[in-house]
RNA sequence: GGCGGCUUGGCCAAGUGGUAAGGCGACGGCCUGCAAAGCCGUUAUUCUCCAGUUCAAAUCUGGAAGCCGCCUCCA
């Protein structure tokens, strides 16, 4: 089964088909550097890093660009609301940023251009769009890209420009041609970072940061472009103007867009006061619970983050771990050389537009049948069953690298929780220790009310005893 | 106002023409001194509503209702 995108451009799923045999361009749109990362820069980043992934394991030689705006109007003004210099606080960004992305598993693209690195491709690109009379300056120094000369103004968001036009919420602006034309250019105030230029000193506007280096990095033309389903429009409906006016050739073949992060069903902003942060999230649940939970629902629709979602993703991730210690303890060993019909279903659900949501409920099934296999066996498994187990343990190994999720030893897993509980909630080991001792003597003397006490005593404090075959056990509820 | 999307069991959710994946919860069982955990089993004749196309529809068409997003910075 080949692979089928849904491409926004057209509405709808088809074939990806590389503009280069065997070669795959890719951009998404990455963040503006000026203030912490929420849960929804998480989602698209994730998406596209899976995305990147599964496009790798099909053979791809893939170029991955993702950008930082690092020169833009919300940086300005939080560098003078707090008296850094611009520099100082995307540096700041940009490092938080990366840490996070590491500590969700994220591989870092092929490239991470800057566009402060890129002011010279940038202002080249917009001199070829003066000299095609598809952008004028004007008095003041700012320059507009010209609607009006872009025939196919429109094409990726399904907007009439006559349409928008009549739409009151646009502020018209006296020295533009039309009240769509974008900027381009825009003059800088004194102490602001500018560079200088033939029409004068100033700033680029966002829009064209992407066209320029993408161009600069995959050319004229390229595969596959992501972002946010918001950017569409005006954002990506810009970039197509500035790069095919340019050009005259198809910017991008593919349009991928993923849908928002939402709480309480409804989009974080910033009026509402809803934005959950990526750091926040990290110090609550392990960074594979947030995976999980980001790839959980198919990549165009929209997920609800809410404390309830994160609980039972994070049973889900216990329930899959517990199955693989499982395996280890019946002795199943992982055979790199095999793969099975999991391996199979899973690459179809991969392959029909990267619905991951489907590929967990897969893995699920698995682990369904495996501990089943496991019962009927008593843990012992031989012959055909363990070369089932064999499957399914390689196939879930193989499946973990595309997902980013379950790559850990189920027992650092387990480990990591009981850690991590220990520290948030400081309780001394040693102490429940002696208490699970004191409670094993009752139980040897079948003095059971005292036992159940201290059990009882435990469980306020959120600790829940396990008594197993090889002796008692604790963990947080 | 223009454009787009969504509505599947108690909750979350996959499913784009062939007779409802999966997770959480609940209930029953195994295990246990009793529990807990783990495992197993059961849990939607039905997919917001109405009409239509079809041998066949959650899936296609038309209409209604509700919800959400974009049109301004936005992942």
């Amino acid at each position: 089964m080949s692979l089928k995108v849904y491409n926004t451009l057209i509405g709808k799923k088809e074939e990806f088909i590389p503009i280069k045999e065997g070669k795959v361009g890719m951009y998404v749109c990455g963040p503006t550097v000026y203030d912490t990362s929420h849960i929804g820069h998480a989602r698209s980043v994730v998406v596209f890093d899976t995305i990147f992934r599964w496009l790798t394991q099909l053979g791809y030689d893939v170029t991955y660009v993702r950008n930082f705006t690092d020169v833009d109007d919300k940086i300005i003004k939080k560098s003078n609301e707090i008296g850094q210099d611009c520099a100082v606080i995307t540096e700041k960004y940009i490092d938080e940023f990366h840490n996070e992305m590491d500590a969700l598993n994220v591989l870092r693209p092929s490239v991470e251009p800057k566009a402060t690195e890129h002011i010279r491709h940038i202002i080249d690109f917009i001199q070829m769009l003066i000299e095609r009379g598809k952008a004028y300056h004007v008095d003041g120094g700012d320059v507009y890209f010209s609607i009006d000369s872009f025939k196919g103004y429109g094409k990726l968001s399904g907007r009439n420009p006559d349409d928008m036009r009549a739409g009151a919420r646009i502020a018209v602006d006296e020295k533009k041609n039309n009240p769509l034309d974008f900027t381009l250019w825009k003059p800088a105030k004194p102490g602001e970072p500018s560079w200088e230029r033939p029409w004068g000193e100033g700033r680029p506007g966002w829009h064209i940061e992407c066209s320029a280096m993408s161009y600069e990095y995959l050319g004229e033309s390229f595969d596959i472009h992501g972002g946010g389903k918001d950017l569409i429009f005006p954002h990506h409906e810009n970039e197509i103007a500035q790069s095919e006016a340019v050009f005259d050739v198809q910017f991008v073949k593919y349009w991928i867009h993923n849908g928002f992060v939402d709480i309480n069903n409804e989009k974080m902003s910033k009026s509402l006061g809803n934005f959950t942060m990526i750091k926040e999230v990290l110090s609550t649940y392990s960074p594979e619970v947030i995976r999980m939970f980001l790839l959980s629902n198919h990549y165009r629709s929209p997920i609800d983050y809410s404390e309830d979602s994160m609980r039972e993703i994070s049973l889900g991730l216990d329930r899959i771990y517990a199955f693989l210690e499982r395996l280890e303890t019946a002795g199943v060993k992982v055979d790199n050389s095999l793969k099975g019909d999991l391996w199979n279903d899973f690459s179809n659900a991969m392959n029909d537009d990267f619905n991951s949501a489907k590929a967990l409920g897969l893995i699920f099934e698995s682990v369904k049948k495996g501990n089943r296999l496991l019962d009927e066996t008593n843990d012992t498994p031989d012959g055909n069953i363990l070369e089932t187990l064999t499957f399914f343990y390689n196939d879930i190994k193989v499946i973990s690298n595309i997902l980013g999720i379950f790559l850990l030893d189920p027992s650092s897993y387990f480990k990591f929780k009981k850690d991590k509980g220990m520290t948030d909630k400081a309780i001394d080991s040693s102490e429940i220790e002696k208490l699970i001792q004191q409670r094993a003597d009752a139980r040897k003397n079948k003095d059971f009310s005292k036992a159940d006490e201290i059990r009882d005593h435990l469980q306020a404090r959120n600790i829940v005893l396990e008594d197993g075959s090889e002796g008692t056990t604790w963990r947080f509820k």
